[in-house]
This record gives C-alpha cells, sequence and structure tokens, in this order.
DNA sequence: GTAATTGCAAAAGATTTGCCCCATT
DNA sequence: AATGGGGCAAATCTTTTGCAATTAC
C-alpha cells in the first residue's frame, strides 16, 4: 500500500475535530482551518476528510432533516441528537440497556460492523424559549 | 391553510413508496414513475417527495455511507440495516427491550419526536459469497 | 374560474476531480 | 529525487426554484 504523509494541513484538520463536540460540517471546518493555514483549500479538506474517513480516525454523520453532511472526531461510542428546531446535533449517552440489546442474528444480517443511533426531537434549550425562536 | 390536490403524479409516487421495501432513490421513483406517467419530470418527484414528507405520509432515509437520500413508504416501526459491500438498505424489526430504553430525560433533551437505528456491516447474502462480489 | 400543481430548464449547493506545482520523506 | 499531497478551478451530482401552462376542484 502507498505511503501517506503527515501535511500540516492534515493534522490540523483532525486537530480542529478532536477538539471540538459541535459535529461541523466540511464548510466550517474549512473555515477554522484558514485561521491557521490562509490558503488552504476547501478540496484539501474534503479530500483530507475522506481520507481520515478511511483511517477510521473521524467519521461521518448524516443529519437526519437534509443539510450538508457532518463530522465527528469522537470516537467513544455515543449516539446524536439532533434537535428540530435549532438544528444542533448533540452527542449524548447511549441510553441504559443499549449495549445489551439483542443485535446479532436479526434478519439477514451477518455481521454488525457499527450502529448509529439517532434521536430526533427538541432540545431543552429550544423548548424553554416557548414556540418562537429558531435558534 | 391552503387546499392541496389529487394529483395523478403524486398519487403515483406514494403508491411506489407503500408498494416497496426497497428505499429507492428520488431518481428511482422518477424512473419507475415514468412507466406510468411518461412525461412526469424529476422536479414533480421531488416536490411530492418532500410534500409526503411534510404529510407524515414518508420519510426520508439517510445512507450512512453516503449516496442520495432513499425513501420509505412504510411507517410501522423499524429500524434499517445497510450492508457495507452491496449497499443494500434493508428493513429489520427492532431489537428485543429496544421499546424499552431509558430514552426520556437524557442530557439536553426535552422532547422526543422520533428515534433513528442504523445498523452498519454486512448483509447475508455478501457473506456467503466470501470476500470477492461487490453485489 | 381559481389557485394548486406540473414540466421544463436554469440555478443552487455540496462534493469530487484533473492538472500542475510544491513539500515531505 | 521521488512522489504523495496541495491549490485552484472546472466538472459532477443532487436537489431546489422560477415561470408559464395545465388541471383538479
Amino acid at each position: 500500500m502507498k505511503k501517506t504523509r503527515n501535511t500540516r494541513q492534515r493534522g490540523v484538520i483532525l486537530d480542529i475535530l478532536q477538539e471540538t463536540r459541535e459535529h461541523p460540517t466540511a464548510e466550517k471546518i474549512y473555515q477554522d482551518a484558514r485561521r491557521v493555514i490562509p490558503n488552504i483549500s476547501l478540496g484539501t479538506v474534503y479530500r483530507n476528510l475522506n481520507f481520515l474517513q478511511d483511517q477510521g480516525l473521524v467519521r461521518e454523520i448524516r443529519p437526519c432533516d437534509g443539510g450538508s453532511t457532518r463530522f465527528d472526531g469522537v470516537l467513544d461510542s455515543h449516539a446524536h441528537f439532533h434537535c428540530t428546531r435549532c438544528g444542533a446535533l448533540l452527542d449524548i449517552s447511549l441510553p441504559q440497556g443499549f449495549e445489551q440489546l439483542q443485535l446479532n442474528k436479526m434478519d439477514g444480517i451477518s455481521m454488525i460492523s457499527s450502529i448509529d443511533l439517532h434521536i430526533i426531537g427538541e432540545c431543552s434549550n429550544c423548548s424553554e424559549e416557548g414556540s418562537g425562536s429558531t435558534h
């Protein structure tokens, strides 16, 4: 297999993802990265995100309610909560009993590599504000 | 609120979605619909998919592994299995005990409207075929 | 008759890719 | 020096939208 190089761009992108729990989009990562490497290009960001995903260092989350792909650099197992009002995408702990679910041998499944749990609803912030605000 | 009309296009699209468990993409629905209404347009398909979603008659599934949005017209609660080899997206039953999970009051969540469970792995078909095939 | 809906084509986004140059090893 | 990776811009793909014509009610 071919050798990979440690470029500044790649390092910065990975750092950004590992230091936030905001699940940024590629565009947001691009903007953050430009504060460090002003002439980094969006194409490079995408190429590295794909690369890091292939390496298993990062994973992508596709918001259930449309919008662009977001990325997650925190690999502890956790679920995601999507707020339909403000669009927030939050890490949440796996519900009690989740690990014990009978997951194997279901239907036509022969091997499970990962399980994604997405909870869609309203976050406390939005609910506290009554029915008006959109963020 | 404004009145809605029962157009042939809308009916055909809904039928297609309710009669399959294949979770077609908009493009696939468009192709199927053209066999019935040869000059239906892709724009109409998208407009109706969004409309049907707003009505709660259909929901969209965003494949975790990229690719375009797929649609589901079967509303019984079920989970989805994504095969990383052949790309199949299958309905599966919710695992035992799933309904009893402690889901409320977690972290900053104040209201839950739906829960999506996606299982990623390999389907039996692909595994039986050994390690070669891509479908 | 009226307004919701369609078809078509253009526009808008998001992501990928080709090409040539630069920088890591 | 060799070649993986970057920058830039064009290309691709998916989805949305404006508008005039059509059709359900």
